[in-house]
DNA sequence: ATAAACTCTCCCCCTGCTGGAAAGTAAAGG
DNA sequence: CCTTTACTTTCCAGCAGGGGGAGAGTTTAT
């Protein structure tokens, strides 16, 4: 199928796609007279799987390991546990993190009486400590 | 002072103030013969609240229009809590949605075996409803 | 006087795409 | 068969938010 067909089958844009295929990521056949690239069920199903693995935050190059483990027959399925616990890892830091955020604004936003008056705590945290 | 020191004061690399000078958030005097960036207290200062609104995941838009607020005299307090409070928002469905994730992630963690066989329902998960 | 440490501008690189222009191709309607 | 439209191709440019490094000038220390 053409890549419009895929690119709807898979849930992403054509652009992505034909990035994809530029990257080396899901490399179609393509056909030598027309240049037309063609998308087998089997590359539908790569983008598939490179599409959600994004949705989890994998990053391309993570993508790129993935597919491999998943087009190795012999795959180890440790190897694709511990790439998946690393990235729980990261995501719990980042909770973390936009947790702690979101706390400190939430303290300054609280403590800001929002009329017109210039004294906002929130202005005076983002300048304190101006020199040091 | 030259931009080394203003950028060690404010704890933010001599490229990034160079690049916050050339998209106009933080412009301090040049001077002409030499092209010598000469940055004031005052700068730094402006330097160190954008450096702290950027930690607190503000956009360099955003910082700008916190700085023209925070150098507005008139300033409304208003206007900055209410973008505070919208960045307490955005920060909060970012939350939810890392947490989705994470459970997701974790779930399909468990269910791995992590031995050497190959059935892996993370990939499976991943590779799911190929074609539809 | 010279070497080290700064600074300048300029341009390309990164991630992960997205958009547009110009040109070729395929499918559908009349 | 011809035209119109809907695809497709490549290339070029750009977004955030800078980082890296070249090549040239400047200032400071020894």
């Amino acid at each position: 199928m053409n890549i419009g067909k895929a690119a709807s089958k898979a849930g992403l844009s054509v652009k992505t796609v034909r990035y994809y295929a530029n990257i080396g990521v899901v490399v179609p056949y393509q056909a030598p007279q027309t240049g037309y690239r063609e998308y087998s069920d089997d590359d539908v199903a790569k983008l598939q799987f490179i599409g959600k693995a994004r949705r989890f935050n994998f990053s391309i190059e993570e993508c790129r390991e993935l597919l491999s483990l998943y087009q190795d027959k012999n795959r180890p399925s440790k190897e694709v546990k511990a790439l998946t616990l690393q990235k729980i890892a990261e995501i719990e830091e980042k909770l973390l993190e936009l947790q702690g955020l979101r706390d400190q604004l939430h303290h300054l936003a609280t403590h800001c009486q929002g009329n017109d008056r210039p004294d906002c705590p929130i202005l005076e945290a983002l300048s304190a400590s101006p020199y040091r």
